[in-house]
Order: structure tokens, then sequence, then C-alpha cells
DNA sequence: AAAGATGTTATAGTATATGTGTAACATTGA
DNA sequence: TCAATGTTACACATATACTATAACATCTTT
């Protein structure tokens, strides 16, 4: 797994790696049962600081894509489907709106979508 | 237009001004050649400074929804559509990672768009 | 002409968030 | 025993968010 910070973005470095690390989740790239380095290790690999990769780790865990226990940190995907439907929509409604006052079409949305989610699985 | 401020959110003041001002142009409670109060005004009737008032209005000009000017703070969505389609591929790249990896399904995705599609225009 | 409202800019202060550095602890595995 | 693990605790620096006050030029209204 090959992580790349730009410490020029305005993006916090913990977020970026968080984003990342799920987006290895979603091509498949990290597996379930797969492990993540240490900390430490993570840490040292991309030149940062070993709390900003356990603020990502711990962040990651609440969000349910992973677990951290003393032998490693292991990719294990929450199963609670209601939950992700429920944070899917919220991350949808201000992003819809924004493309809703621009008139983006339904159909152009559901395109999308399905371009997106073909880079996936 | 109402504008409520939860002060207690982790959600940036500007940013939950910003997203409602976004909400009330998508559900057409707001419309093009509206004008919004003065940063003065707004920022008295919410009970918030006026730089931060400052700062969504600014904001909202740079993403092109509106238009400050002495006469007054119109709104004017600006009819981008290959800007609008680049943000909002940009929002949904993590948003859709994080349901792929939860096993939610392409037509749950598209049944989501379409309800909440449904509560704009 | 005078007064008031507008957006804008400047300065300053406080609080929180982010990132780093160092250190220590208990637990686990080699 | 030794090394590596996650975790916690400080301390420090910087950036961001929010507030407060003031001033400025421009415009509208009186």
């Amino acid at each position: 797994m090959i992580i790349q910070i730009d410490f020029n973005s305005s993006e916090a470095i913990y977020m970026q790696l968080r984003n990342q690390i799920i987006m290895g989740i979603a091509t498949s790239a990290l597996q379930e049962g797969d492990t993540l380095p240490s900390v430490r290790q993570m840490a040292e690999s991309i030149g940062i600081n070993m709390h900003t990769v356990n603020k990502a780790y711990a962040l990651l865990q609440d969000e349910g894509f992973l677990m951290i226990g003393r032998r490693g940190t292991v990719i294990v995907v929450d199963d609670d489907h209601d939950r992700a439907l429920r944070t899917l929509k919220e991350d949808l409604t201000i992003a819809l709106a924004k493309a809703s006052c621009r008139s983006v079409t339904r159909d152009e949305v559901h395109a999308l979508i399905d371009e997106i989610l073909g880079d996936y699985n």
C-alpha cells in the first residue's frame, strides 16, 4: 500500500491518509484481513509523526474500517448497512444541492455515479 | 430566509451558513435575483460576527452562487456546467468509496440520489 | 450638502485544531 | 530478556475560526 501525502494541500495530513486507506479498500488494494504497518512504521515510511498516523487509524476504527489491536492493525469492514446508507446520505446532501443549483440533471448524476463506482470493486 | 446555526456543532459557522444558503437555492427558497441581507444585518440577525458572514458570502461568490456588490448581495448561479460536474465528482469520490466498501449497491445509491434530488427543484 | 448604509481592509485578541517531539507505560511476541 | 506494539501524557509551534473595534471609499437617501 503506497501512501502519497501532499504537504502543500490544505487538507489535513491525517485526512489524506484516511482517505487513501479507504480508497485502498474500495479498490481492493487492501482486503479484509490485511494488516497495516504499525503507527511508527507508517509514520517513518511517509515522513510524518507517529501521532498523526495514530489519529488516522483511530478515526478509521471509529468509522468501522479497521480494528486496532496489539497484534497489529487489521482491515475489518463494519457491516452495518443502515449506518452506511445514513452516512452516504449525509455526504451526498450538500454535494447534490450544489449540483442541482447548477442544473445538473438526474441522469447526469446517475452516469457519474456509475463511472465512479466502476473504478471500485 | 431563516438561518439556524448550531453553536455546539464541530462544523464551522461560516460553513453552516454557506450550506444553508446553498440548500435555500436548491429548494427554491432563494431564487436567482433575490438579495441577501447585508453582512451586518445577517450577522445581527443570527447573533454572530460580521466577518464570519463576510467569509461565507465571499466563499459563495468564489463558488459561483452569488455576486457581491455595493448595491447588495444577489443570488446569481454560475452556469459553468463542466465545473459543476467536476466539483460533483470530487465531492462524490470518497463518499462512494466508503459506501462501496460496505457493499452498498449501485441501485441503492441511485435510489438514494433520486430521493435526495426529489427534495430539490 | 449631510447622514447613513454598503463592502472592504486592517489590527488584535482568544480559542481550537493540527502537527511535531519526547517520554513513558503495560502488553505481546520472538 | 529484548524488541515492538498500542496508548497516554506533556510540551511546543503553527494555522484556522471567531470575535471585537476601527477606519476607509462608495453609494443612496434625506
